[in-house]
Formats: structure tokens, C-alpha cells, sequence
DNA sequence: GTTCATGCAGTTTTT
DNA sequence: CTGCATGAAC
């Protein structure tokens, strides 16, 4: 059977059903599932990492148009805006294929694909007058969230108690695992912040406070768009309304799926009817944002009958050694459900397990190893380096800006957390949401002869004002800030009444913005340029609140490097997350870091469920590879990634999820190749066991 | 009230 | 190195 990735388009005239004929009988028993009954019962596809699962995914979505669904009633829940559009594009592609013999199927759109949170905001905003939200609510980001966090904790006086109150990104952190794990707080406190027990009343008054705060400034953070949605569908009126706009839910990597959006789920289809849910267990790495690997275990049992359960084993993506070394990697873990994938794309290349010395030998192996690939064929574009977290990739990045070699990163520092561009941002959320405390915050404090007690001020005059700009007439600033203060009116009276068109008032920012950011930075030009790019992205948007909004939900993620973006028709290299590099592949992949103290990190092996996600983050990278697959380890490992700085390391050993008990299924290299050098000797996986073992001696 | 200098502490993964 | 709090000088 053809790999359905491969498979050619059918011919117009041909049975109309001939797209099921690509698919292998699981794959196909996956995507038939009810329709021809008009009555699906709740489903699980569990699938194997590159099993075809967007494919199966996209192919159901487009057979259960084809059978009669309306497209407009179908709702799909992905991880992320890329798997969205990805999953978009394909179902479309196959339902047009379909049309030839029933035209009125020809411009099928799918109108409700998307994550969890922007169909959460999307619902919201329609929704919102019934149930007491101002449908032009902004939305805060991490950083927005943890600012207003703050502010309430300075209001509230918790800042000077004596005593160190947790900082504002780990209030906001506790705050939203008690969100999304639906545990109480002292749980939360308890099992993952267990030194923050002694602030639980405090927490509980802060977190209070910044409810009400957000209310009153009709703000909503990531976590409100799935809490409101939630809440919303509890009640019984509102829940069937909604339930009933949709004839089908299916849910993409739901693994990683939290408490919240399994009970949104839920509540929308209580017996089930219409929801698919697909993922792998193996793969569930999100634990640390609320997500819990239990919601797809328990899936079945949630209906009566069960969930039927489909299991997808037959992998498309990579060669069997490949395969098999991660299948090791796996075995090992504690609980899952049992499956064995398999591949019938043979080779005779092992993955390679390779040695270096430190930091800046492992980014000299890559750029090596890459251009060789590169010599032999293989795009750039088509070999990926993967890392825990995103500084491991600091030293590389250096090497092959040196080397002059184009790459993209995923993941680590944005576009949008630049503080210049979060200015520019928040002078536009500001006229979108003049209640937004955080982002009038900011934006007054621009001016020269202003700072925390003015703006506050400021903000208190306008929050009890029908008139915004009539209310910053009548506030008063010190002589110092007067001329800014002028320039300030004159853009708020430009923009308050809101007439000019949408682009147009990105330009009248822009200008007033200019003189601000040549005071505030030295390097005002290279943060010029990124402001007129953020009014490129900008022009793309139809309106204020679509781009706010979607901006929010999902941002760019390519930094802007020394190298510049590289075009898009160019080739350049990949850098990666292990996390953002989920649900993709490459022909080539090469990890850095494979030590213990990385993966795992040693920020998480406080629990045994904590190091079994980190074991499944190693299996998630693996199988990312295709046809090429390196892990590094370099003996000696920085403790701080400021390299450069002190020379602060530690002699790492082989991560503990290759034990030597998996070492036949790698090829063991030494990079550079041992120069002959009889009396040291270069050090070889056996004799670097030692550095293991001395540890052990005392774990 | 604002700004600037100083000192200290914290460092993962992301919608 | 960065972010954040604190205290002194404008």
C-alpha cells in the first residue's frame, strides 16, 4: 500500500470515495468511524508518532463533509494555528477532489479550525453581552498577565511584607495551574511549589484582586479564554445552544490537553456523540502547563459504551533502526497505551550516539555535519537541530552566523516580547481598551516626567470617565512632562475618535512613537526596523481588534536575528524547541545536549511523572527524524549558559534515558575523529560510563 | 515624583 | 546577564 503522503490525486471521474482507498484499514476504520450511519459515537485514535495522524485527521473531516456535514458545523481543536491551517488546507484540498461530482460541496470552507484559546475567543466575543463581558475585552499575554499581577500585588501591599513573596511570573504560574488543573490552590502549592506554602492566604488575595482587576478592566488572560468558555457552557441553556452549532468536535494532540478543555468538551457533547479525539500517550509533554497524560487514558471510560479506540502503529516517517532505537528510548516507560510501531522503510544506518567535548565542539560537529548532509543532497530546510531549552542553542547560533549559514529558530525569546514593539503594541491596545490598566501603564510612561505615581494618576481619572480623551485633558502632569504631554494629547485626539482606517493609524503611531524610542534606546534604528515590520504584519489584519487578538493567540515566531529573517524561498537550517518541534519531521535530525541535567533537566527531577515526560520529550525528538538521526553529547557541560563568562561546568553523563543497555541500537562516534595520540587515547562511550558511575555511587 | 546607581537573586518547555 | 527592589540625588 502506498504511504498516504504519497499517494496521487484522483481523477475527477473516478469513484467519488477513491481518497479512502489511500489509506491503510486502521487508518481507514479511523476515518469511517459512524458516518455512514449518521451516528458516531465518541472516538479515540491513538497515533503513533508519523502514523499519518493529520492525514487520518483531515481525511475523516473531509469524508464526513462529503457524506452530508455541513463544514460550518464542524469544529477542530488543534495545538496550534499551524496545525490549524495545516489541517485546513489538507481537508479542503481532499473534499475539492470530491466536488467534481457534487458541485455544491465546491467552496467548502472549514469556519471553525483553530486552538483551543482563539476558538475560545472567538466564541467569547460572540457570546459575550449574555453573559456580561464587553465584547471589546483585550487580551493579555504571559507578560500582560504577570505585569497587572503586579501592579495588584503592589496595591494590595504584599510587595513589603518582609518576607520574599513569590515573583510575579511564578504567582502567575501557581495561578494558572490552579486554572487549568481544576485542583485547589493548597494542592497546587503543595505538590508543585512547596515553597510558596506559607503565602497560600496571600496568593489566595492576590489572585482575588486580580480577577476582580481584570473584570473591571475587561481583560481576559490565556487561561480566561478557556475558563469563561467553561464556565459558560455550565450553564445548561447556553451549553445545548452552543453544542448544537456543532455537529462534530474533533481534538488534535489531545494529550496535551488540560482538565478545562477535556470538561469543555464534555459539556459541549456529554453523551460523545460527534467528538473524536486524537494523540498518543507517548507523546504528552505539557504537563507543565496544566496538560495531563490521564485525559486521554480516561478518554473511553468518560461515555457509557466507551469510546471505541483506534490504534494507529504503522509509521510512515522514519527508518526501522531509527524507529527502533526510539521504540528502546520508550519501552521504558512507566504506563501507556501499549503499541509497537513499525516501519517498512529499511536502512542500514543506525542513529548516531556522538561524543564531543563541550558546548563549542558539539556547534562545531553541527555546522560540520550539516554542510556535509548538505554536500550530499539534503536540504537545509530539511534537517532540523532540536534542544531542551532554548539558550542550549546560544553557542551554535553564534558558530553559524560565523559560518554564514541561513537559519530559522522556533521557539525561546519572540518578536513581540522586544520591549519597543510591546510599546508600540500597547499604544494600540490602549485605544482599543482605554480600561487596560497595563497597557495605559506603559504607554504613559513613554513620556519623559513620568512615571508609576503619574500614570496611575492619569489611570484612575479615566477609568471613572465617560470620555477618555476629555479625561486627559483634565489631568494634570509636572512642568517636565508638559511638551511630551501635548504631543500625547494630540495623538490621543487623533486616534480616540476612532475614524481614521485601520492601517492608517499604525502609521500615526509610528510617528508618534519615533522620538520616544530614539531617547529610550541606543540602538534605535535596528528597533525602528522592527516596528515597520510590525506594521507589515500589521497591514494583513482587516481591523484593530483582529489583529490584537490574533496577534496575542499567535505570534510570530522567528526571531529576528543579526543574520536577518532569511527569505522565504531561501534554504536555511532550523533550530528548534523540542516542544515547538512537535507534530513536524525532517529528514535530518541532530540533538544537542543529550546529557542528564538537560534531558531530563534538572528542573524537573523532583518526580518520577515529572522525569517520564522528560523520557517522552526524548522519544518526541527522535521521532521527528525521517531518514538521519544524531544525538550529541558533549562530556562537559556549562552550568550557566552565559558562555563567555565564567567557566563554570560539569562533567555530564549520557542521558539516563539511553542506558548502556540500549547502546546497540546507536553507533557510537567520537567527534573529531581521534587523532592517533597513543598514550591519552580519545574517550569512548565505554570508558565516559565511568563519569556515570561515580555519580551513581552516591544517588 | 522621577531618575539613576547600586546590590542581590534567579535562571525550562508555551497557548 | 537580566530583572527587581531600594535608597539617594535631581
Amino acid at each position: 500500500m502506498l504511504a498516504v503522503d504519497t499517494a496521487p490525486e484522483a481523477a475527477p471521474d473516478s469513484d467519488p470515495h477513491a481518497y479512502l482507498a489511500r489509506l491503510n484499514p486502521e487508518q481507514r476504520a479511523a476515518v469511517e468511524h459512524g458516518v455512514a450511519s449518521g451516528m458516531a459515537g465518541p472516538l479515540l485514535v491513538i497515533a503513533g508518532a508519523g502514523s499519518g495522524k493529520t492525514n487520518v485527521l483531515a481525511h475523516r473531516v473531509a469524508h464526513l463533509v462529503a457524506e452530508g456535514a455541513n463544514p460550518g458545523a464542524i469544529l477542530l481543536l488543534t495545538f496550534s494555528r499551524r496545525a490549524a491551517d495545516e489541517m485546513a488546507r489538507r481537508a479542503e484540498r481532499i473534499v475539492r477532489q470530491v466536488a467534481a461530482s457534487r458541485p455544491h460541496l465546491a467552496g467548502a470552507k472549514l469556519a471553525w479550525a483553530g486552538t483551543f484559546h482563539s476558538i475560545g475567543a472567538r466564541l467569547l466575543r460572540d457570546y459575550a453581552p449574555r453573559i456580561g463581558l464587553d465584547p471589546a475585552f483585550t487580551i493579555h499575554d504571559r507578560e500582560d498577565s504577570a505585569d497587572l499581577l503586579n501592579l495588584v500585588r503592589h496595591e494590595l501591599g504584599l510587595a513589603d511584607t518582609g518576607k520574599r513573596f513569590p515573583r510575579k511570573h511564578t504567582c502567575l504560574a501557581i495561578y494558572s495551574a490552579v486554572v487549568n488543573t481544576l485542583a485547589p490552590l493548597a494542592d497546587v502549592l503543595q505538590a508543585r511549589y512547596p515553597w510558596c506554602t506559607d503565602f497560600e492566604d496571600d496568593l489566595k488575595r492576590l489572585f482575588r484582586a486580580y480577577v476582580e482587576a481584570k473584570q473591571a478592566q475587561h481583560v481576559l488572560d490565556y487561561d480566561d479564554l478557556l475558563l469563561y468558555w467553561s464556565q459558560m457552557v455550565q450553564v445548561p441553556a447556553l451549553a445545548a445552544e452552543i453544542g448544537a452549532r456543532f455537529e462534530h468536535i474533533l481534538v488534535d494532540e489531545y494529550q496535551d490537553t488540560n482538565a478545562l478543555q477535556a470538561s469543555i468538551v464534555l459539556a459541549l457533547k456529554p453523551d460523545g456523540a460527534g467528538v473524536t479525539v486524537v494523540g498518543d500517550d507517548a507523546q504528552s509533554i505539557y504537563a507543565f502547563r496544566g496538560a495531563t497524560v490521564r485525559n486521554i487514558l480516561d478518554f473511553p471510560r468518560q461515555f457509557a459504551p466507551p469510546a471505541r479506540i483506534v490504534t494507529l502503529e504503522r509509521n510512515y516517517r522514519s527508518t526501522q533502526p531509527i524507529l527502533a532505537a526510539a521504540n528502546g528510548v520508550i519501552a521504558r516507560a512507566a504506563e501507556g497505551y501499549a503499541k509497537a510501531l513499525w516501519s517498512e522503510r529499511a536502512s542500514a544506518e543506525r542513529p548516531e550516539l556522538v561524543s564531543v567535548r563541550d558546548d563549542t565542539e558539539q556547534a562545531a560537529f553541527v555546522v560540520d555535519a550539516v554542510l556535509a548532509r548538505r554536500e550530499a543532497g539534503v536540504n537545509l530546510r530539511q534537517q532540523a537541530v532540536l534542544f531542551r531549552a532554548s539558550q542550549h542553542s546560544a553557542t551554535l547560533e553564534i558558530e553559524l552566523v560565523r559560518r554564514n549559514i541561513p537559519f530559522v529558530k522556533f521557539g525561546g525569546l519572540k518578536f513581540l516580547e522586544a520591549a519597543h514593539v510591546k510599546d508600540a503594541l500597547a499604544v494600540l491596545r490602549w485605544i482599543e481598551n482605554p480600561r487596560d490598566r497595563v497597557a495605559g501603564f506603559r504607554v504613559l510612561q513613554l513620556m519623559p516626567g513620568v512615571g508609576p505615581k503619574t500614570a496611575a494618576a492619569v489611570l484612575d481619572l479615566v477609568a471613572l470617565a465617560e470620555d477618555v480623551a476629555m479625561a486627559l485633558e483634565e489631568a494634570r502632569v509636572s512642568p517636565a512632562a508638559a511638551p511630551a504631554w501635548q504631543d500625547f494629547l494630540a495623538l490621543v485626539g487623533a486616534l480616540y475618535p476612532r475614524e481614521l482606517p485601520w492601517p492608517a493609524e499604525f502609521e500615526t503611531i509610528e510617528t508618534w512613537y519615533a522620538p520616544h524610542l530614539e531617547r529610550l534606546y541606543d540602538d534605535a534604528q535596528v528597533r525602528q526596523g522592527d516596528i515597520a515590520q510590525l506594521g507589515r504584519i500589521a497591514r494583513t489584519y482587516p481591523s484593530r481588534q483582529r489583529f490584537l487578538t490574533e496577534l496575542t493567540l499567535d505570534p510570530p515566531d522567528a526571531t529576528s536575528g543579526e543574520a536577518g529573517v532569511p527569505l522565504r524561498d531561501e534554504d536555511y537550517l532550523i533550530l528548534s524547541t523540542i516542544h515547538s518541534a512537535k507534530g513536524q519531521e525532517w529528514s535530518a535530525v541532530t540533538l544537542l545536549n543529550a546529557v542528564d541535567g538537560c534531558i531530563p533537566s534538572d528542573m524537573a527531577t523532583a518526580s518520577a511523572q515529572e522525569i517520564e515526560e522528560e523520557r517522552r520529550l526524548l522519544y518526541v525528538a527522535m521521532t521527528r527524524a525521517k531518514d538521519h538521526l544524531q544525538i550529541v553529547v558533549p562530556q562537559r557541560f556549562y552550568v550557566t549558559q552565559q558562555s563567555g563568562y565564567g567557566d563554570r561546568h560539569v562533567y555530564a553523563g549520557r542521558t539516563r534515558f539511553i542506558p548502556a543497555g540500549l547502546l546497540n541500537l546507536f553507533e557510537a562516534r567520537v567527534w573529531p575523529e581521534a587523532a592517533p595520540e597513543p598514550q591519552r587515547g580519545a574517550p569512548s562511550p565505554e570508558t565516559l560510563e565511568i563519569l556515570a558511575k561515580m555519580k551513581a555511587m552516591w544517588s
